[in-house]
DNA sequence: TATAAAATATACCAATTGGTATATTTTATT
DNA sequence: AATAAAATATACCAATTGGTATATTTTATA
């Protein structure tokens, strides 16, 4: 017989409170966000928030964690058989095109605020920022070198770089496109983004 | 006979409480920089502060403007005679190379943290973030514009895009660099930035 | 040097902050 | 249906928030 952990209710609740005020933490940010906007948010009261949480960071860095899975998809890119690693690259301005609306819904890049909000080295939100975008790097600088090996991609091209400069043109590009009310300068760098890796990239 | 105003007293506290606040907004956000922080910072009291400033928002609009004279070059490029356009451009990655090390100790750029901070459509501060950009992005397009006109620059060129091309990788990179804690994700930005402005501008 | 005005400090305020201890309600088990 | 445990609500707390009214000090001017 195989042990089927129950979901308790308070299990329920967490999940509940991490979901609610997951939006709010991402909009005004990780310490803006108070107590009684997470009541607010949930309709619950402290004695529900803090029965099933340590502290406000805790939630904080739940609820962090649970906006990344809004870029879950494209920060862990999986490879489809038969797919080049060139078609592999450019599902990362795909998915944007697709996903910059919900993203904007829920207050944008989740790791461009969490970034900028948490600029201390020893908060536990630093640290999962730092995480969250190294694994993301070195996803790109995978496939990049997966398609030398392939012999796809220039084996002269420097895939760490390219890491670079594609996560900073499109978090760029998210902070213009927020910052203007113009999400058109999210597809200009999105375009950009597309055109290097087609020319750019291919052997 | 010249009226010279004297500068009186307290436009001296004024200017002080602005140089002292302005950094400690830009690390610890304009909502997040509390009372105390800037009685802390400057050493004096509440009565100076309220005495000089409306509110608490009054002082952190000045101090974002001050903090904006730390890329003020950048944002207003100037022409030096016997410079072609592409030689100007080329002043943009040039002037991050400079200045970055004094932008990081202050906080990071202005721009990239009052934007992300500050999301309501009605705050000043989102205006005066709105008005920095865009005059940083009219500058990078008439600079391109100028070029063009001068037949250093190839007419088929966007200006527009390449402002926001520029824009956002530098405001990416400096993202990178700061929550990596590795500044050389910057000079990654700053090369592709050099490389294009050399390699797919000129005719 | 006396005096008015300007600038700054001090003492207060209500509201909100994150958090805790306890009371009450809801849920599962017998 | 009775009971224990788990989950949630309520009532409190000290500290901090932005802000104001007033007292004191500093500065400029006659």
């Amino acid at each position: 017989m195989t042990i089927e952990k129950k979901i308790s209710k308070a299990e329920r609740t967490r999940q509940f409170i991490i979901e609610k005020s997951a939006p709010i933490f991402n909009k005004k940010g990780y310490d803006g966000t108070s107590l009684s906007d997470l009541i607010e948010a949930t309709g619950l009261t402290k004695g529900a928030i803090y029965g099933n949480f340590e502290n406000k960071d805790d939630v904080a860095v739940e609820a962090f964690e649970y906006n990344l899975s809004l870029i879950h998809d494209v920060i862990n890119l999986r490879h489809t058989s038969g797919e080049s690693s060139i078609q592999w690259l450019l599902k990362i301005p795909q998915f944007y095109r697709n996903t910059h609306r919900k993203i904007a819904v829920q207050g944008g890049c989740p790791i461009l605020n969490a970034a900028v909000d948490a600029d201390d080295n020893n908060s536990l939100l630093h640290k999962k920022v730092f995480q969250s975008i190294n694994s993301w790097r070195h996803n790109i600088e995978q496939i990049i070198r997966e398609g030398q090996t392939r012999k796809e991609i220039k084996k002269e091209i420097n895939g760490a770089d390219y890491a670079t400069i594609f996560i900073a043109l499109i978090e760029g590009g998210i902070m213009l496109a927020k910052a203007l009310r113009e999400p058109s300068h999210l597809m200009i760098v999105l375009d950009k983004v597309e055109n290097m890796i087609k020319t750019e990239l291919p052997k």
